[in-house]
DNA sequence: AGCACGCCGACT
DNA sequence: GTCGGCGTGCTC
């Protein structure tokens, strides 16, 4: 054995700090060789008094020069763990910038990334899928239109990198998808393929299987931590090159990388939601960008970002507007429930009438709710005004404990009023329906129906969400109950009916986004709903039909929306017009969350650095979170920098009191 | 995040 | 007189 000195190596752990922590290389045995550049590998090491591992990000002789403690206090790590790494430059520098950039720990944003398994094993469940159920991976003919995108993405005089699918459900997106990662496997060159959740996705699975068989790593949401490593190293290895799975895909390590897809762009799941909360479009765009690359993003409702993107011309657009598998759009409308009578029923007579046909044709009926209830919101039942805050616009939700309304972003508030403002009915309120007034409603409107719920309440074991809807498709039941999950995956050739049951609800979440995610939702429904059903219905219930979001989406009026939308985020400062960047500061306390986000405020307003507004500090929409009082502050600019430079101040380098925790999330998705 | 060290109430 | 509560502070 050679007698090298030992190298010093900096090695990240999965620990809410921001440092490397400073070693000595392991000292080298028969059985433990020393890799040649131990960058990326893992290695077990002593801290403080237990075992963890770590990854090595550096190695040199002497002493790394930020190293905070002298040479008498390094230990020696225990073992390699890896003699290969697993750990790439690529996905080093991609943490580096997560860590800046979403303000977690390096050690937070390495862990993030890589599957944290210990040994390797094969995959059992991979034969259940891969069964003689016999591949016809069948190539279809691409439409012109379909053609035409494939040739603008791939074009290799073309300048942009970001490309845009846009079209409605079943023009043909996943085709053109599929045979651009096909044309560039060719090249030799990998391919990630994003899904927003791969459990609701089996349709693409499956096609993308099909199509690229062993060379395919799928990583679906049961694999174990083994497992996940297990594909990892294929990947690595290049003996996976597509790789399909959801948000943390976005970071497998391909050494040929030459496409990422990101299909259903607008969906929310593609932000995490815990720290790191990095937003996979994000990790995309700048993976592509920093390797030239290209992006295909695609989606019937594309977010408003990327709209907007579209329309100054820094993504490019492809448009699909064929339905391939005819079928028409299915006929939508609106029924406005201020018109009901009674207000106790959540079922129409328009939409009951429609069940019991369906019912009577042997028809199967999907009921959407759009999340659980949230009641808090306050509208006229005689003409449906709902109070909105001055300077924010967003609807403003009623505290109890204080008999006022609030308003989130800003903490503007006001006493409710004895009347509506707007027509001076004395006919008002705070509703919204919850899941189980809805099913017991049902039950009680069709005694003799099967009723199937499926929402995260009735949802308790891995898989069963596929069961139920595998049990629908088999006709085991006559209506489905469900949230947004069941909007995706949608594909059941006995559906005749789609209703909606109350389009409000989301529009009612005191968020910026409400708007557009309502759109999103409606407009989703009724183009999945489409496909299988030409006599197809769909019912949109809601107190407003005349707002934007459901207004248009019933006309099917996509560009008129997102126009009308984009003026309305134009006029009053969010985003694409602006950034932001959430403070939440938490406690078992009210008052010490309260009193850390005021002072919290003023460092940031003392400090008055340029280009940040301070919006708050005011209370969350969703003000007890795990039993904790939840406060925050709303950054907002023009430009990120300064708004991270401001985060920084309180998240680095000021000590919130004890038993207050400070969140940042940059770029928000919602401000619940 | 763990895990130890440290300073105040009910027990053999 | 000790055992143990979990507040705070550090980990190369």
């Amino acid at each position: 054995m050679n007698c090298r000195k030992p190298r010093f190596i900096n090695v990240v752990l999965n620990v809410p700090v921001n440092q490397a922590f400073t070693y000595l290389e392991p000292e080298e045995t028969e059985k433990n060789p020393l890799p040649e550049n131990p960058f990326g590998c893992r290695v077990e090491i002593k801290f403080s008094n237990r075992k963890t591992t770590g990854f090595v990000v550096y190695a040199s002789d002497t002493l790394p020069e930020n190293c905070a403690v002298g040479t008498d206090r390094i230990r020696s790590a225990i073992r390699y763990i890896d003699t290969e790494p697993l750990l790439t430059q690529e996905l080093y520098s991609l943490a580096q910038f997560m860590s800046e950039y979403y303000l977690s720990p390096i050690g937070e944003c390495v862990f993030a990334m890589i599957p944290s398994g210990k040994r390797e094993t094969d995959i059992p469940g991979f034969s259940l899928f891969q069964d003689e159920k016999s591949f016809d991976a069948k190539k279809l003919t691409l439409s012109s239109e379909q053609q035409d995108a494939v040739e603008g993405i791939l074009n290799p005089s073309s300048q942009k990198l970001f490309h845009y699918l846009y079209g409605t459900t079943g023009s043909g997106k996943t085709e053109v998808f599929l045979t651009c990662a096909e044309r560039l496997m060719a090249q030799g060159k990998g391919v990630i393929y994003l899904v927003p959740e791969i459990g609701l996705t089996p349709q693409v699975v499956e096609a993308v299987r099909a199509r690229f068989g062993d060379t395919a790593a799928v990583l679906h949401s049961q694999l174990t931590p083994s497992q996940r490593l297990g594909e990892w190293r294929r990947i690595l290895h290049r003996e996976a090159r597509v790789v399909i799975g959801a948000r943390s895909a976005v970071f497998a390590p391909l050494p040929d990388l030459g496409l990422i897809i990101i299909d259903e762009e607008h969906d929310s799941s593609y932000k995490s939601g815990s720290s790191p909360r990095y937003h996979a479009r994000q990790i995309a765009m700048l993976r592509c960008k920093r390797k030239s690359i290209p992006l295909i993003m695609g989606s019937a409702t594309p977010s408003m970002e990327a709209w907007h993107s579209m329309e100054k011309g820094s993504i490019c657009r492809h448009l699909l507007t064929k339905r391939l598998a005819g079928g028409a759009v299915p006929e939508i409308s609106c029924v406005n429930l201020s018109l009901e009578p009674g207000g106790e029923s959540c079922i129409s007579r328009r939409l009951q009438e429609e069940m019991k046909t369906a019912i009577a044709e042997k028809k199967q009926t999907i009921l959407f709710l759009n999340r659980r209830g949230f009641t808090h919101f306050f509208r006229c039942s005689d003409c449906g005004f709902e109070l909105k805050c001055k300077n924010c616009s967003v609807a403003m939700t009623y505290h109890k404990s204080e008999n006022r309304l609030r308003c989130h972003y800003c903490g503007y508030s006001v006493s409710p009023p004895q009347q509506c403002p707007e027509c001076g009915s004395l006919d008002i309120g705070y509703s919204g329906f919850g899941t189980e007034y809805i099913e017991s409603e049902v039950k009680a409107k069709f005694p003799n129906a099967r009723i199937t719920r499926a929402d995260t309440d009735s949802l308790h074991h891995k898989g069963e969400l596929q069961e139920k809807f595998d049990a629908f498709r088999k006709g085991e039941s006559d209506i489905m109950l469900g949230t947004q999950m069941v909007a995706k995956g949608l594909n059941f050739p006995n559906l005749k009916l789609v209703g909606v049951v109350l389009a409000d609800t989301s529009l009612h979440l005191p968020d910026f986004r409400a708007s557009e995610k309502t759109f999103a939702l409606i407009t989703q429904v009724a183009g999945r709903a489409g496909r299988f059903f030409p006599d197809g219905k769909v019912i949109i219930q809601s107190y407003s039909p005349e707002r934007d979001a459901i207004d248009f989406a019933v006309r099917g009026d996509v560009s008129g929306f997102y126009q009308r939308e984009l003026e309305m985020r134009q006029m009053l400062g969010f985003p694409p017009y602006s950034r932001l960047l959430r403070l939440v500061f938490r406690s078992q306390q009210q008052n010490a969350a309260m009193i850390a986000a005021q002072s919290g405020a003023n460092i940031l307003q003392k400090r008055n650095i340029a280009g940040v507004e301070i919006l708050g500090p005011s209370e969350c929409p969703l003000e007890m979170v795990n039993n904790k009082h939840r406060y925050q502050i709303l950054l907002r600019g023009q430009n990120i920098n300064p708004l991270l430079q401001a985060a920084r101040i309180l998240v680095w380098g000021y000590k919130a009191p004890k038993d207050v925790y400070i969140e940042v999330d940059t770029d928000p998705v919602d401000l619940l």
